[in-house]
DNA sequence: GCTCTTTTGACTAATCTTGACCATTATTTT
DNA sequence: AAAATAATGGTCAAGATTAGTCAAAAGAGC
């Protein structure tokens, strides 16, 4: 398990700060720095590891005194999160983008791990599959969406 | 039997390093290299050996830090229904059909009620509705079948 | 021989890493 | 003030590093 690529690594470092805080501001450079890498490489790590999807929102600000904020949100708790999410799925989907939202879903505890590895199948490229992959997004859109209305009205 | 194919070793050897353990992760080129196959081989042993129906789920990533993990899961005993539900549905189904299908599982308590309620949303015309009412009922079956295939086992 | 399985490798796809260049904000100088 | 400079973070594309696919060739079992 020591295949971990230093993405993997800065990823596990900033959930640790995190803790159980709600959010956790960073200096880019002073990251980039901890681990030797180039400051890119933490807007890849962010934009691909705490994304809406995976429950976290991003803010920053450049300049002086600048900063980048990462905040833990739970997906349907609160409506602007779930509008924003509801936006970003807008109305094509790919699988990926599914699969961490599900995932989401399970670490948050509004579904069980059962019940999420049933959604996650029905997201699935295999389920989908179609000849134009532009309309197995659109259905796994429409899915995901049925599901997040679902979920969001029954409890 | 003392004809071991090459695969039927690094099938043995995967098992073995999987031990007691829920799930092994490698990577492709070290054991390719280690029984000096290439490294798609690997890929042929664990697409031969390690399907779903023996018990296994394989997950992979590609890239730096990339890895192959594979997984045991403890098979169910509700396979004969879920046989005989699958053979019934063939390749495509009507949404009552499927409706009632989801219901006799529920009854069964092959699933909880949520659970139902879920596959019932991925399973609607509303969400399915595609131009082509033929291809809506053909999903409607491959993403029934998924649900089916994936209550086989529990992890 | 014929068929099924295994082995191989060329080509493809996904993910991660790096660096050059760009944009924004704060601070200092004029 | 306005302009220059410094101090941040952002974007994007090329290259590196994995794994996946597919079909042809080779082998094994009848």
């Amino acid at each position: 398990m020591e295949n971990k690529s230093i993405s993997d690594i800065i990823e596990a470092y900033l959930k640790e700060i995190l803790g159980d805080s709600a959010q956790v501001e960073i200096r880019r450079s002073e990251i980039a720095n901890q681990f030797d890498v180039v400051p890119s490489q933490i807007n890849y790590v962010i934009k691909t590891r705490f994304t809406i999807q995976n429950g976290y929102l991003v803010k920053s600000k450049r300049g002086g005194g600048g900063y980048i904020r990462i905040e833990r949100v739970n997906l349907l708790d609160d409506v602007n999160v779930l509008n924003s999410l509801i936006q970003a799925i807008g109305d094509s989907v790919r699988e990926r983008d599914a699969f961490d939202i599900v995932r989401t879903l399970y670490e948050e505890d509004v579904v069980t791990r059962r019940e999420g590895d049933l959604m996650l199948v029905a997201l699935s490229k295999q389920a989908l599959a179609v000849n134009d992959g532009k309309i197995e997004d659109q259905l796994r859109a429409r899915i995901l969406v049925s599901f997040l209305n679902r979920l969001r009205y029954e409890s």
